[in-house]
RNA sequence: AGAGAGAUGGCUGAGCGGUUGAAAGCGGCGGUCUUGAAAACCGUUGUGGCCUCACGGUCACCGGGGGUUCGAAUCCCUCUCUCUCUGCCA
């Protein structure tokens, strides 16, 4: 969430930028307005609150020496009643303020392109040059189904349609995939977890993903838990209420879950095999840093994201989203995405995104920071997140870039001593 | 799932409903002593909100949320978590 003082100091500012990534401004106008009653309210209630301390002292001090004070008693009563009353109206517009804040979105930084559509991405960088294929290109769908290792048919018997059931060699080379990432991922200095993929909502709501985005997210209502879209929303959970040390940052993680995604709202769209599922793996980077370092940290991650697609000798694209298509929480967004030979068209297999402190300020994730004149002070760090990488689509560009002309697929060689075999 | 015990500051651990924002110890920081260090001694040591240019003032916070009361760390309800015992289970 944004800091309120920001929007209370310099509310021209955010509704500035909020139009810039298509946002309307009523709600900050809202909560600005809101807020100035809120300051109204507080300072009402904390003068009857510092004379209900004062005059609850003197009773103290009268009831010690055996003196009557039923009518100071009396006279107190009513100013309790009137701070409980002020306070449950405080309440009501803390509520409001949380709620309406809550459904803006960070504000993007200086660099970041202006767009009005995902039109207006830019492409920053081409790696590789695509092959030239001497024979008509199968598409991952049906390279799956002539090798037998991809069986979307009865991935949807099992749970319907978009989820994939991967079978013998699919599913080494999905294993290896996943063993080299975090491989690698580890020699760049992220320390690997394996952790929960059921979440409370508290986490959710930590990692800004609820309640914009709950209609996407898979939902057990019985346990009130939610299956996480992402291994951020539970690496990022790890240091909610916790203060860093200043010496540890960057803290960097490397996980690997599977992901679950309703995808609700996007049905008919990219429907074939991979393209879009409701379960994928993925291997994802989460940064916790200080505020001065995070977007070159940020420039670093990306190198480690594509760092994997190099040593696959994948083609791929970095895109650096503009205004109007970076992600909710993040104020800074590259994609990386691998070129399909049979789709003919990139897919997205990688996201960076610098959330800055919006989210860490929800999660209360700090760090003490050192002063010059020996103090220290307490301030959010900047938490930063990128797939390192999602296999799905990364196993369509994989599959259909490295088929040969006889149906078979050679794996590429860095994969070789983690699938045990080099041709499928 | 059932029975019981518990949750207090960085940690350990006190706390008859009214000078307790919280004893004590440890740790941390500053100082004295020392050639230096240790030990010893002295001092200091939570977070957040609001007002103030600032000094400072004030409010809130003893797992979360409610309640009782003029007044709650302390009493009541509820939730969460941890531990012990029983049951079930990969």
């Amino acid at each position: 969430m944004l800091d309120i003082k920001t929007i209370r100091e310099n509310p021209e500012i955010i509704k500035e930028k909020l139009i810039q990534r298509n946002e309307n401004t009523e709600t900050i106008e809202k909560i600005y307005e809101l807020d100035k009653r809120r300051l109204e309210l507080i300072h009402k209630t904390e003068t009857l609150k510092e004379e209900r301390n004062k005059v609850t002292d003197e009773i103290a001090v009268m009831k010690r020496n055996k003196e009557d004070a039923t009518e100071r008693i009396a006279e107190m009563k009513k100013v309790s009643d009137n701070i409980k009353s002020l306070d449950e109206e405080l309440k009501k517009y803390d509520g409001d303020i949380d709620l309406l804040l809550k459904y803006v979105p960070n504000i993007p930084h200086d660099s970041v392109p202006f767009g009005k559509s995902e039109k207006d991405n830019v492409e920053i960088k081409v790696s590789g040059e695509k092959k030239g294929f001497d024979f008509k290109v199968k598409d991952h769908v049906q390279l799956g189904k002539d090798l037998d290792i991809l069986d979307f048919e009865r991935g949807a018997k099992i749970s319907g349609s978009g989820f994939a059931l991967y079978k013998g060699k699919g599913a080494g080379l999905e294993r290896a995939l996943i063993n080299f990432m975090l491989d690698e991922q580890g020699k760049n200095g992220y320390r690997e977890v394996l952790t929960p993929v059921l979440v409370t909502r508290e986490s959710m709501e930590a990692a800004e993903k609820v309640p914009k985005f709950e209609e996407d997210m898979y939902y057990m209502e019985k346990d009130n838990m939610f299956a996480i879209p992402t291994a951020e929303v539970s690496i990022l959970n790890i240091h909610r209420n916790e203060i860093l040390k200043q010496e540890d940052l960057p803290v960097k993680y490397c996980g690997f879950t599977n992901c679950f995604r309703r995808e609700a709202g996007s049905y008919g769209k990219d429907t074939k095999g991979f393209l879009r599922v409701h379960q994928f793996n993925k291997v994802e980077l989460i940064n916790f840093c200080s505020p001065e370092e995070s977007y070159s940290e940020m420039e670093k991650m990306l190198s480690h994201a594509c760092g994997i697609l190099d040593k696959l000798g994948l083609h791929y694209r970095i895109i650096e989203l503009c205004t109007a298509d970076i992600g909710f929480a993040a104020s800074k967004c590259y994609d990386i995405e691998v070129w399909s030979y049979a789709e003919d068209k990139w897919l997205e297999t990688s996201s960076v995104s610098n959330c800055t402190d919006f989210q860490s300020r929800r999660a209360m994730v700090r760090y003490k920071k050192q002063l010059e004149n020996n103090k220290t002070k307490t301030e959010f760090v900047h938490i930063l997140n990128g797939s390192g990488l999602a296999t799905s689509r990364l196993m369509v560009a994989l599959l259909e870039s490295n088929q040969t002309k006889e149906g078979n697929i050679n794996v590429p060689d860095v994969l070789r001593r983690y699938t045990g075999f080099d041709i499928i």
